[in-house]
DNA sequence: GCGACAG
DNA sequence: ATCTTGTCGC
């Protein structure tokens, strides 16, 4: 029998929201512009050996939201930890202020994990973002690990159209300078878009996007997250509720 | 003023 | 994101 008292283990570091988390929306679009200056779009990364897939939902009316976290093995892609989150919503959704909305029960799902990943895929952008600040650069810049934008769906800059077999791509511009890429992992569907969060080049990117996608659209990483997140939760989680 | 607008 | 069955196509 385990030992009660020895966990939380306290070697594991545990991410907290900084102090001067912005309440508003104004304040929210202000921090942006100061975390785009140390967003770092230069391949920086260790030997990846674990790829981490996060998906946020929300319950409960939309009151609550839930992250899950699905961390595997790479290049084989197998299941090694897994974690889901509930806190209650405290930002409202607003195209371009994502982060503030779902970054929080990300930290507190991430907290839970007993293996943090190399690399973490997120669901939303990168740099394609208005201020160049999405979601993954955010979660990269607050946890120091590096970060990739996987959206299913653009919210700025524009591209050629993209060949429909796997593999083939476009880079997404905006306002002159390339921000990501309209990714194809799969003929016959609709795009992704891939663009660098943090401490990660789009070239890396797009390799790592396409290595985590097997035979659909989506990289495993986020499937496995997004099963995970709406698989009823068991009689001991809702009584946290 | 009129569209566009991650999840 | 979420509400939701069947259905068109390879």
């Amino acid at each position: 029998m385990l030992p009660v008292y020895a966990f939380p283990d306290s070697t594991v570091p545990r991410f907290t929201l900084p102090a001067d988390w912005p309440a508003t929306p104004a304040a929210a679009q202000a921090l942006q512009a100061q975390l785009a200056a140390q967003v770092r779009t230069v391949d920086d990364l260790p030997p990846v050996q674990a790829v981490a897939g996060v998906d946020v939902g929300f319950v409960e009316n939309n009151q609550v939201a839930r992250a899950a976290i699905a961390v595997l093995s790479y290049p084989d892609l197998q299941l090694q930890d897994q974690s889901v989150a509930y806190l209650p919503v405290d930002f409202p959704y607003i195209p371009g202020l994502l982060s503030f909305r779902e970054i929080p029960v990300i930290l507190a799902a991430l907290n839970q994990l007993t293996q943090l990943p190399d690399l973490l895929l997120c669901d939303g952008q990168g740099i394609a973002h208005p201020r160049r600040c999405g979601i993954a650069c955010h979660l990269g810049l607050l946890t120091g690990i590096p970060a990739i934008g996987v959206a299913k769906s653009r919210l700025v800059g524009h591209h050629a159209p993209v060949p429909d077999c796997r593999g083939a791509w476009q880079p997404l511009t905006d306002r002159g300078e390339v921000i990501g890429a309209a990714l194809r992992t799969r003929p016959g569907t609709n795009l992704l878009y891939v663009s660098p969060g943090h401490r990660i080049s789009l070239a890396t990117s797009i390799t790592y996007v396409l290595q985590c996608t097997r035979h659909y659209r989506l990289p495993e990483t986020t499937r496995l997250a997004h099963k995970l997140a709406s698989r009823r939760p068991d009689p001991y989680q809702c009584e946290l509720l």
